[in-house]
DNA sequence: GACTTGGGTGAAGGATCACTCATATTCTGT
DNA sequence: ACAGAATATGAGTGATCCTTCACCCAAGTC
């Protein structure tokens, strides 16, 4: 087993200018990963798309893991604020509607960037990406609170369920099958929350 | 984009020594795979492990993506066969029974190596591993079969529910909540099936 | 025992790539 | 206008790793 490599950012930038550098750097990665994967993804690489030096790559990344770390706090944050807005806008909505409502955001946000997701998905295990797991842990208590308040299960649920959609949505990205997606996905959200509450009675 | 690599076997083993040779590099890869991802696998960690030379590695094997190729169709395989298996006896179950039993089989296969089949997943696609992708191909016709002798849907619904599963079980694998996954994982295939069956009657 | 073919070896070439550092440029406050 | 801080540069270094090749050993054949 590999030591856990450093990952937090190497310095913060002060000017505008610098901001730039880093979020270019941040967009080039995620474009090269989208693009060719994780072989394809080097600091040269990177810093050449982001029209950087290599140089100033690492005035503000200590490596390239650390560049995945902020790539995946961004996505996570992303699909957190995503799902956040949507959570507010169904307080009064029916159930199968408000989770068709939350399968479309789960299938548009993930149906952009299907591959860098998966691929952030695998890092953030093998790497101790605590920033970025937060903000998933804090997705996580929203879908919980939501499937809770309506009594329809719990943490346990809300992961179950956020999993299942990746699964299903990936591979139907893969395949190119998106056309019902959302409806689908509501398909197994739903079935899966009605018979497990069916299973065991609160 | 790369062009993919080619990934057909160099030349077959005629002897029982060379069948072990290739057998031990092809085990050695999946050990090494599921303990340290793509990272730790290269060809010389894979013919140490192996206790074989590096020179006979490149004898039967063009380069480390037929390595690749070779595994994903051994695991392809074997999926195929502990399914096909399962389908043959459950003729006369009920849906329910039925579809755990299923469960059951996907958790076990998907549980005992779980990183190296997320991994062989997302090369399969990368490379044309078309040997492998027959027969997962297979197993989606023995599914399909399976759902449309009951009147459940067709290949379009065994390949969703392959893939939900497929995110389920990695995903609890990943927590390790695995206590009663099969169980969770029937809800959501059987509640998947009962909503698309009301969604769009035959 | 000589010959052929299959099997095995590992040092070495060559490519890629992460990362550093000495230097140059731009900005910002005064 | 100027000093000092921040930012940017990119050739160079060293490590890793894929792959080849020239050579040796083992097994079967006549």
């Amino acid at each position: 087993m590999a030591d856990p490599p450093t990952v937090a950012p190497r310095k913060r930038p002060r000017q505008a200018r610098a901001a730039a550098t880093v979020e270019a750097i941040v967009e080039a990665s995620a474009r090269i990963l989208e693009a060719e994967g994780l072989a394809g993804f080097n600091t040269n690489a990177v810093a050449a798309l982001a029209g950087v030096s290599i140089g100033s790559l690492y005035q503000y990344f200590p490596g390239k893991e650390a560049i995945l770390a902020a790539l995946a706090e961004r996505e996570a944050e992303a699909f957190d604020a995503a799902l956040g807005a949507a959570l507010g806008e169904i307080g009064d909505l029916g159930t199968p509607s408000a989770v068709a409502r939350l399968a479309r955001v789960a299938v548009d946000h993930q149906t952009r960037h299907t591959r860098l997701a998966r691929i952030l998905d695998m890092e953030e295990q093998r790497l101790g990406l605590t920033e970025a797991q937060a903000a998933a842990g804090r997705t996580v208590q929203a879908i919980a609170k939501f499937l809770s308040d309506r009594h329809l299960g719990g943490e346990a649920a809300a992961l179950d369920i956020l999993h299942l959609s990746r699964g299903l949505i990936d591979g139907a990205v893969e395949r190119g099958t998106t056309d019902d997606l959302a409806k689908r996905l509501s398909w197994a959200i739903l079935g899966y929350l009605a018979l497990s509450r069916q299973a065991q009675p609160a």
